[in-house]
DNA sequence: AATGAATGAGACTTCATTCAT
DNA sequence: TATGAATGAAGTCTCATTCAT
């Protein structure tokens, strides 16, 4: 007697408030400070219950930091290398990533605790690096594509690359705001500035 | 029967040892992941003999994260506001602070983890939290003169200290090596377009 | 509705299913460290599903102590007091229980446990011993007889029944091997030995 | 600062004093079945205290079975495998044997538990075979030696001598008593049985 | 009857803190 | 001051049992 679809969408929803409960607190209380516990009564579930979903604590870790990426990835990297107009994509990708690290509070600071914590969050760490690399690389020819055009300036582009996701974290580290709000637009001109746009 | 020199020197150094270690511990495993036992051998100092120089665990955390401060905050803030030539002083900040966070690992992922969890660490944040302002503050100044000078172009000075802080904690969180090497002096540069730089 | 016939030779079968792999894992792994999911794949028999043939472990446990004593005791009491010539009678019986006992490892190793720790499984514990004693009794006459008609040298006969029965649960014990083997033949004249046959 | 001597003893008292009550319930309850929480209140020491002795249950049990191996073997070993009068030796052997396995009635049961489930107990089974190997090599020696004095009956020597321990393990596990009495005398004459021993 | 998710009690273990020496 | 044994609270995880489907 296999479950009912119905209680398969329920296990599914169940499933995901436990992990987005995980998410939550792992990243304001750390992984230690964040007990089953906890998990368990944000996501109203009952204690034991979590087991069913998740084998263990580090397995709900690495899933909370692991499953929300492949939507989160998709997109951060949703902007074209190749535009005919490189000035106005930069501008309209520094816009869409500083508004969506605006907007996701609680994963991001999950993500630069494994990020600075590396060798702590093995597993976790090897995919967010991954994300990262691929992250750089295509920025990395965004930039190359307007130092071609002529309307960014010469500079070798890695390291504006690793800059510009240095300088994205770091605000999202030192912004206490859950939301996205118009503070958040003043970073984006500056922020174009790295990239060293001639006018 | 008052202690003599010698072993007042002793235990000041001791102290010392054992705060380098839990700094070095704290940052690398995290607050919970840290054992006083790890720190006691770490710092070749007996077990109990660390109670006898921090009251508890959470005193010993918050000495880590406010006693390096005060080095740290002066050679951060050692830059001069109103300097002749603005372009020139920004340049020297920005490789002075380069140099600065790519040798100071430890001390830097652990206060990335004071800021990113403020609530869990209130009075440690509390205090990088002043010295943060101030930084900003300071170098705010600093684009103002240059703005003022016709060095730097026009935006709002707040928001560009804000990035340029941001992304000093990025890049300190991004790498991993521990010393300063070649490698961050590429960051100089590019780093130095967020303010907008006339030539 | 009642079941079909089918249906209840069925239940049958999986009742014996889960009770045969019960058997092996509480004699291989021991009560608690046997688990009603394993027992359950053994049997490969859903997880809930062994509640519906069996109350609660402890009733399972007891079950595999009891209810293959029925057949196992029919097997080991399966001799004559009365014979003819008590020491053939006496050779067949030690050579009939040396090979039983050298097939059955998994139930005699249970019985072991019980027997070992009687105050940790007082029910299974009453039944093996009264089985027990029964079996004592039996060859108790038997050595009787054999004493009578001269052929078995006088002495106690209680005390040496016991030791009989020590040394078939001791040489189980003490034996790895799952099957009979000829390595089992050895045992069998000098355990004959121990009921002092005369020549 | 050492601890002092007598810190030392008491040190040495205390784990003892845990070690017995670990074999004592051990022996009863089964692995399982004994609770660290049980071990410290019998033991009459804190429960985190014996982790201070004991890295983990498993290191405990360990050292129940092992620890007390070293005194009970050189007891049981001790008899002369090159007598003079290989009859008497034995029958003092039988009788010390006897009289021995009578006494310690709880480190028995959980050696009995051990050879019983050798695959759950890997290591402490290792230790116990090697002695029992060791064991049975020597009486089949002392039996050797009464064949070629032609006082024991000639038959091979190792199956005779592995009944013998058998028995030994048996009617340890058949007899609920935890003192020597008189009742065990009645087993050292028939038990010598086994030897065949000829008048 | 059959299934397997849900529950929570209870086990092991770690570790900050206390304290006697 | 220095040492490390003693304590027990709190955490993770397992698993018998219940129960809705």
């Amino acid at each position: 007697m296999p479950l009912s679809e119905e209680q398969r969408l329920n296990m599914i929803k169940k499933r995901q408030k436990i992990l987005d409960s995980a998410i939550t607190l792992f990243a304001s209380e750390g992984y230690e400070g964040t007990t089953i516990k906890k998990i368990a009564e944000s996501a109203e579930v009952s204690f034991g219950n979590v087991f069913t979903y998740f084998k263990d604590k580090e397995q709900l870790f690495l899933a909370s930091v692991v499953e929300p990426l492949g939507t989160f990835s998709e997109q951060v990297l949703d902007f074209n290398t190749d535009a005919e107009d490189p000035l106005v994509e930069l501008q309209e990708m520094v816009t869409k990533h500083i508004q969506l690290f605006a907007g996701v509070k609680s994963y991001l600071t999950l993500v630069a605790q494994v990020v600075g914590q590396p060798h702590r969050y093995p597993a976790a760490f090897e995919q967010l690096d991954q994300f990262h690399d691929q992250l750089r690389e295509k920025i990395s020819c965004l930039i190359k594509n307007g130092q071609h055009k002529g309307v960014l300036m010469k500079q070798d582009t890695m390291p504006v690359a690793t800059l510009y996701t240095s300088l994205l974290i770091g605000i999202r580290l030192n912004n206490t705001d859950t939301r996205y709000s118009k503070i958040w637009d003043q970073y984006i001109s500056p922020a174009l500035q790295l990239f060293g746009p001639i006018n």
